[in-house]
DNA sequence: TCTTATTTGTTCGTATGTATT
DNA sequence: GAATACATACGAACAAATAAG
């Protein structure tokens, strides 16, 4: 097609759509490597930047991640291997699912339930002041014991989540240790008595930081939700916890009932 | 800057991150109309090509917005006039803040808490099967009530919500009313002995239609978040309503009590 | 370890189309 | 109709990262 020919959709939105198409017929599998964009160029009879746009736009999309380097192992472009993955905000505090099969918190039972394997790496680290900024907007400047979680299904890096919790509380006690034990530390907190009454979260998205692209294999221009989940014991917020995830590799789930009067 | 050299960071983001900067610290004010590209080429001391990819990546994001055509009333590129919207999933349902200062549901309360100037603009229709799929998905494929909300704040359209409900419920009762009355529909399924006592809310992340796309404003790659809200009056959902929220206008706010045992 | 091949990333220059004032 | 401004496309060149031998 010569240059100033213009249809009513751009061709690498032409191109963007029929891949996406591919990906969702199978034609271009979850986990799989795709053609070099020269192929790909030729099979849709354009140039590369036009394909290269169209890649842009899939990556932004979270469906293809892109190694640079000659195709092999690592490097080349890769389908997304899972799907969508749903999260039960409410239900997932409760006891019986935290502890659904033996699992060690909500996100277990949660990958589980999907037929996925869970996996999750977990550093613990004391940190003082200054905190991120909306971590410290709820727990004040104080020092804080952080529990960040790496979250992988199927070995495919899916969450980021560190919790933050005021060192009064947990220095010293099982909060510190590498297994939380059944149930998660939901339930440590209550061994504690600091059993979590309510729970705020508030979701919004934004741009990936560095850190976050590395780790969730993202790229630049593809959002990330975040949920800033705070646990509340009584009055007191006891666990901050800044969820980080692929924006458009999540379902969120809410559920509530409402009370009278109506 | 010779083609071949490439620093650290791609010429097209440090731009992008430039006018980012620029439109936070009040260079280019939310509201305002934006240089064209060849000026901002030569501020920035680089090329038109550069610029627009910058544009088209700060538009992902919804900060800006492009009009094509000679700069003027309405052409030119537009910063954003709005800053982020919280939306409180929860206490929206209360009756006390759905009448907050005789407003019309939870929408009008949540903007003019926010001190801005709420307007909804409301079509009725009835419409049969096939229902969008979600939609049929829980209230199965029978004919519906569609309310069409097309909500602005300040005069900016800032969400799309159409709910469906029963036809067998909702025709010729004040469901099929414009004015919903004092505390909007839930108080009206309440009269009508459909109290809604459980909400499900779904939230995803996906591409804009192009419905969207012109009502709200979006550029083709600016994500959309689709909240799948249900009311259910006992074991029978009564009303489901698809928001459409631009991705990166709203904050979405949760809250919850955890129950014993833990 | 070093060299070569492959693959995507970035930029430039140019040309033309399309939309609005 | 003329002027302005963004949209798209092509081709070329070189950079940078990874793979293969």
């Amino acid at each position: 097609m010569p240059p100033h020919v213009t249809t009513a959709r751009a061709q690498y939105r032409q191109v963007a759509d029929l891949i996406r198409a591919g990906i969702e017929n199978g034609e271009y599998p979850p986990g799989s490597l795709m053609p070099p964009e020269p192929v790909l160029a030729a099979r849709y009879g354009t140039t590369r930047a036009v394909v290269s746009k169209a890649s842009h736009i899939l990556r932004g999309e979270g469906l293809i991640h892109v190694i640079r380097g000659r195709a092999g192992r690592g490097a080349g472009t890769w389908v997304r291997p899972i799907p969508v993955i749903r999260r039960e905000a409410v239900t997932r505090y409760r006891q019986e699912v935290r502890e659904y099969a033996g699992s060690r918190g909500a996100f277990d039972a949660e990958i589980r339930s999907q037929g996925m394997t869970p996996r999750v790496d977990l550093q613990i680290a004391r940190e003082t002041p200054p905190l991120p900024l909306h971590v410290e907007n709820i727990l004040g400047p104080w020092p804080v014991l952080v529990r960040r979680r790496m979250m992988y299904a199927d070995d495919i890096p899916v969450q980021l989540a560190p919790s933050y919790i005021p060192l009064d509380i947990a220095d010293g006690t099982a909060l510190a240790e590498k297994d939380s034990g059944p149930g998660g530390i939901v339930s440590r907190f209550a061994d504690l008595g600091y059993r979590q009454t309510r729970i705020t979260e508030s979701i919004r998205l934004r741009r990936a930081t560095d850190p976050e692209r590395a780790f969730l294999r993202l790229e630049e221009d593809a959002p990330v939700t975040e949920i800033l989940h705070t646990g509340w014991a009584g009055e007191r917020p006891v666990e901050v916890t800044v969820h980080s995830l692929p924006g458009y590799l999540w379902l969120l789930d809410y559920e509530w009932s409402l009370s009278h009067p109506q």
